[in-house]
Parts: structure tokens; C-alpha cells; sequence
DNA sequence: CTTCTTTTGGCACCAGGTATTAAAGGCTAT
DNA sequence: ATAGCCTTTAATACCTGGTGCCAAAAGAAG
């Protein structure tokens, strides 16, 4: 009768702190009707640190998500890039990104992947989006990995305009395209 | 010689605390070479509060920014919305939304607000953006309010797809337009 | 009954403070 | 210089929310 409440204690303790990461030691002793060691040892057996240390984790995490902020320059990851030729980044979805009731991408968090990457991969002081014509395969869900490539198709050094083509797959399974006309700033850096 | 520093002392006290929040009165102390008396004085004074209620205030508003994150659905305010019929939201450009180079906000944003009121105005369980063809008319800049206003063209209540119009403005001069084809779920649950 | 796990309890100690009282240093006005 | 005042430092008691360690009690299992 004392073999099964541990886990499910446990299980209870768990849960309660991830409802409510603020509660002490003693007001957990209150909802388990368990001595205050014992709350003590279930966490430390359940690697929770104190309530102190997960104030100072989550101050933190909530800190340096405000510096790391300007990274959001680029919806995705980079992971290949030839200037006016090609890129590819890597963007996965979480669940800030999905409608909750279906699990399913909000459509402009994977244009902004694309976008972002036909953006990136001018080769120029100055890029913008002008005009754009997307379509939306198939939904992107929740936890899938989007990898987009995309291909300058007329770098257009002297038009000004640029397009380019993105593709964005799931696996092997296409889930967007669109085609890009960037605007440059007429010719310049070249790295 | 003693007089002027207390004020200065404070300035310092208070920038430091605000380019780092975890010192604790030990390390302060260290930094400005008073004793922890003072430096607990000068806090008193300045109303900071001590490093575990710092730490513990940073929790919380991270926590409930967390829980708020739901309102992240929608890029934008709406203003107005006649279901299947017609919707508009306000958008301001900051800091976040702009290559900090130029000022000139990321088209995915733009795109954003644009694409969430045209699936906001869709009135059924289910709407997904299926493609989209846009413009991007002018650029918009930081600190612009962005006026979306969306239109129901065809709102193909059989078909399973509506169409949607939206044009984006800055005062009067119009930044943004756009053709959207949104699936609809066609009366009931289809995934 | 003995043995093992689980649960409690008690005590010392720690960080990072608050609160309070007191003393010392310095500056100014009379 | 002497008193009055602000500022700084010191000392002490106390608080919260713990850790670490040891020992005893309570079941459960052989």
C-alpha cells in the first residue's frame, strides 16, 4: 500500500510544479499530505532543483531570450548559403507557430521562412520583398522540421529586381512554394 | 568629496543592476568599494528590491508572458470584423519588425498581419491559408501604424475555398495588397 | 523474526537578505 | 570648537527556503 504512492506521488509532484513552478517545499507538503523531507527527496530522485534555482533559471531564460532577440532577423536556421545562387535553412515548428486547436502552422510563419531566406540570399546592402506568389501545399504541423531551399533564378544586378524560387519541404513532401521578386539596391557589395 | 558621490554612486548602482539584475549585494559591494550596508541603504533609497525578489519579478512576468502567448494567434490588432464579410486590424512597426540597418520593416511581418486577418474574417472552424499573391507597394517604416483592411470576395461556402483581398495602408498611402485563397473547412471538422 | 525500503524527525549550516541600533567620519553653521 | 546633521560602516538578531547528514520509526517482504 506504501510501493505504488511513491510513483504516483512523484507523478503528482511533477505535474504540480510544472502547473506551478512557485510553489516552496512546505506548500507542497500541504497538497501531497507527505512530511517536508519526503517532498525533499522525491526531488532530489527527480533531479527538481529548488524552488530558488528555478526562479534564477527561468529569470534567466527569459533574459537572454530578450538579448538573443536581434537573431530573430532571420526566421530559421542557416544552414547553407552561396550569394545569388542558392540557400537553404532549417526552421522547425513549435508551438508558438501553430494554431493550438489543430496543431497546424500559421501559414505566415512559413513565408516568413521563405522569405526571410530569399532575403538573405541577395547579395546586397539592401533587399525587400516586392511582390511575392506563394502556395501552401500541404499544412506544416507541429514538431516537423521545414527545410527550405531556395534558388535566385535572375540575380537581376542591373534590373534591380532579383527572382527567386523557394521550396519548402517536409521530409520528402513539398509543403510550400513561392516565387520571390526582391528589390536590390542596384549592384554592390560583393564578398 | 563625499557629497556628489551618493548621487553618482546611485547611477551607477542603478546601471549596473540594469545591465546585470543577478549581482547580488556581495558582488556590488566589490564594484563600487562601500560596504554592503551602504549598498543595502542605497537600495532602500532606490527602491530595487533584493536579488531573489529580482529574480522571482523576472519569473513571473516570463511566466505570464507565456501563458499570454495565445494572443499571439493574431498579428495585429483587429479593429473591426463582419464575418465572411469584411475585417480590419492595426499593426504598429517596432524595433523587432525592421532591419535595424534601415529602419524598413521584414515583408514577413507585413505579410503577417495580412494573412492573419484574412484567415481571422473566414467564419469556420478551420481556415488555412492555401496560396496568396502579394505586393509589396512600398516599404514600411519604423514606427508606421499599419491599417489592414480585408475583403471577402467569394466566400465559397460549397467550394471549401473563399477568396480574400486585403490591402494594407500607412495613412493614406497604401504599402501592401494582396489575393489570398483561404481553405475553409465547409461547414464541418475536416482536417 | 529479521531485513529492506520508505518515511519522518531533528539538528547544523548556508546564502542573501531585512530590521534595528549604535558608533564613527565628515561638513557646516553658529 | 562645538553642536547638529548627513553619510557611512559595523554589529547583532532574525527570516526564508533551502542542503546535508544521521537516526529513528513504520511498513512491507523474505
Amino acid at each position: 500500500m506504501e510501493r505504488i504512492p511513491k510513483r504516483q506521488r512523484h507523478q503528482q509532484l511533477s505535474r504540480l510544479l510544472e502547473e506551478n513552478p512557485f510553489l516552496t517545499d512546505r506548500e507542497l507538503t500541504r497538497q501531497l499530505k507527505v512530511s517536508i523531507q519526503t517532498i525533499r527527496l522525491d526531488r532530489l530522485e527527480l533531479a527538481i532543483p529548488e524552488l530558488r534555482e528555478r526562479l534564477k533559471l527561468m529569470a534567466e531564460r527569459s533574459y537572454d531570450s530578450v538579448r538573443s532577440l536581434p537573431l530573430h532577423e532571420v526566421i530559421g536556421d542557416i544552414l547553407d548559403l552561396q550569394l545569388d545562387k542558392s540557400g537553404i535553412s532549417l526552421f522547425e515548428i513549435s508551438d508558438e507557430h501553430v494554431f493550438s486547436r489543430s496543431g497546424i502552422a500559421r501559414g505566415h510563419h512559413v513565408f516568413a521562412q521563405a522569405n526571410s531566406l530569399a532575403v538573405a540570399v541577395i547579395n546586397d546592402e539592401i533587399a525587400l520583398t516586392a511582390s511575392a506568389d506563394i502556395r501552401f501545399i500541404r499544412p506544416a504541423r507541429l514538431g516537423e522540421k521545414c527545410i527550405a531551399k531556395a534558388y535566385v533564378r535572375a540575380s537581376g544586378e542591373q534590373k534591380g529586381k532579383a527572382k527567386v524560387e523557394v521550396f519548402t519541404y517536409v521530409g520528402e513532401e513539398m509543403v510550400f512554394q513561392g516565387n520571390f521578386i526582391i528589390y536590390r539596391s542596384a549592384g554592390e557589395s560583393k564578398t
